[in-house]
DNA sequence: AAATTGATGATTGTTGACAATCATCAAACA
DNA sequence: TGTTTGATGATTGTCAACAATCATCAATTT
């Protein structure tokens, strides 16, 4: 059975070669949501494709695949912006988690198991560590990452795709807004909750954490904007 | 005041100046849903290009969005394919619409007026006209627009965008269903309940409506597929 | 002065050619 | 006979140049 696909630490992953738009796209996701393109900015394929060493070719890709993500917008012949998050758009946001999470833990409530815990427990240290030395980018993509474990493990393909598409519009939101509100004092932890109630037996109480994380981030939006 | 838009019968409507790659994703989409082309079936780039008279750019671009609405599949360097859905796609689409479908109509529940009961009905009955005439492409397509509207007129972008990820793959199934199955002898209406239900004072009625909807959906699928 | 018009530069859309990579298959080998 | 190796064709990836379109602004007109 030489053609089955093992785990074990010996096996040769296949190589990944990635084309020049696929990285594109991660290194331009990187550079606007670490703020490094501020939103409202104008980006120009020239001067991108010159910047990156590339053609337009590869470029108009990954800004095509950027564009899906909902993270810059382009208006044919014209040109291309990056977007500007409204309250609304946060807003927005803020209730497509809460379905699309609750149907992932619908989904993988009967299959739960130990490694799902330990991967759980795992993100969120990293999230604590990160909130420590202050990176707000990497303490968004850790906060991301976090709640991406019960779409990457509840085995619905299409579910993730969606949460996918929303992630990136989320991770530049939450890295907008802790560059915005200056964290300082003690740090308090929005997810100790959503970790215990993630593995209880009830489901409707992880339901109601869902509903009332969610309910937190768009209240703390709004106290922010002061609406 | 006149660079307000108005939506008087005399307003000059602004001509969409629609690019070459937008153009080929609709003509490539019908040939798709309308099983011209298989699931499957290796697409090529230059095959194609030379059939639509463009050159490979365009195509690509065109492509790409097909890829990221599912209905197509690429790996680097070698090809793509027309999907081939699974029934597990098909219970995956099914399980998301509806959590998304719930959503749209709670975002609605407060708004909902005459026009859009009156745009409903239409719809409707527009679906039951191309059942009538046994039009497969036809009437996956008004089935799929009969939905639609909850996502239209909730005025949720981010999860009208969603639902238009899957609309797609779930027209490519009902299409497909429908033309496999071979639809004789009087129509059921499985939308009866549907339509009263939306326009009801209940909204606990219409979530209850949306779930046995969807699960009849699923049933239908495999009683279909004898499992 | 306000509005219209036309020229200009900037930006995206499109093309055809070339390079890199992969799947296939036949030949050589054990 | 089964396996490995290498050549071949097909397909996608990338590039640089050209065309089409749009926003801007100054010149012109009313």
């Amino acid at each position: 059975m030489h053609g089955t696909v093992k785990k074990d630490a010996d096996m040769l992953l296949p190589i990944r070669r990635e084309t020049f738009g696929e990285q594109i796209v991660s290194n331009l996701k990187r550079a606007i949501l670490s703020g490094e393109i501020e939103g409202g900015t104008q980006i120009t394929e020239t001067q991108l494709a010159s910047r990156f060493g590339v053609s337009r070719g590869p470029l108009r890709e990954a800004m095509a695949q950027l564009a899906t993500e909902g993270l810059i917008h382009s208006v044919p012949f014209t040109g291309t912006r990056v977007i500007k998050l409204s309250v609304m758009d946060v807003r927005e946001i803020y209730s497509l988690r809460t379905a699309l999470e609750t149907l992932a833990f619908q989904e993988i409530w009967d299959k739960r198991d130990h490694a799902f815990a330990e991967e759980l427990e795992s993100r969120h240290s990293r999230l604590m560590d990160t909130l420590k030395i202050d990176d707000h980018v990497a303490s968004s993509e850790a906060e991301v990452g976090l709640h991406s474990l019960v779409y990457e493990r509840c085995g619905h393909k299409l579910l993730l795709e969606s949460w996918q598409r929303v992630a990136g519009r989320l991770q530049l939101y939450l890295a907008l807004h802790q560059r915005a509100h200056g964290r300082t004092g003690p740090i308090e932890d929005a997810h100790e909750n959503y970790l215990t109630l993630a593995m209880c037996d009830d489901f409707e109480l992880m339901r109601k954490e869902i509903e009332s994380h969610m309910r937190r981030g768009v209240d703390q939006l709004e106290d922010y904007v002061g609406l």
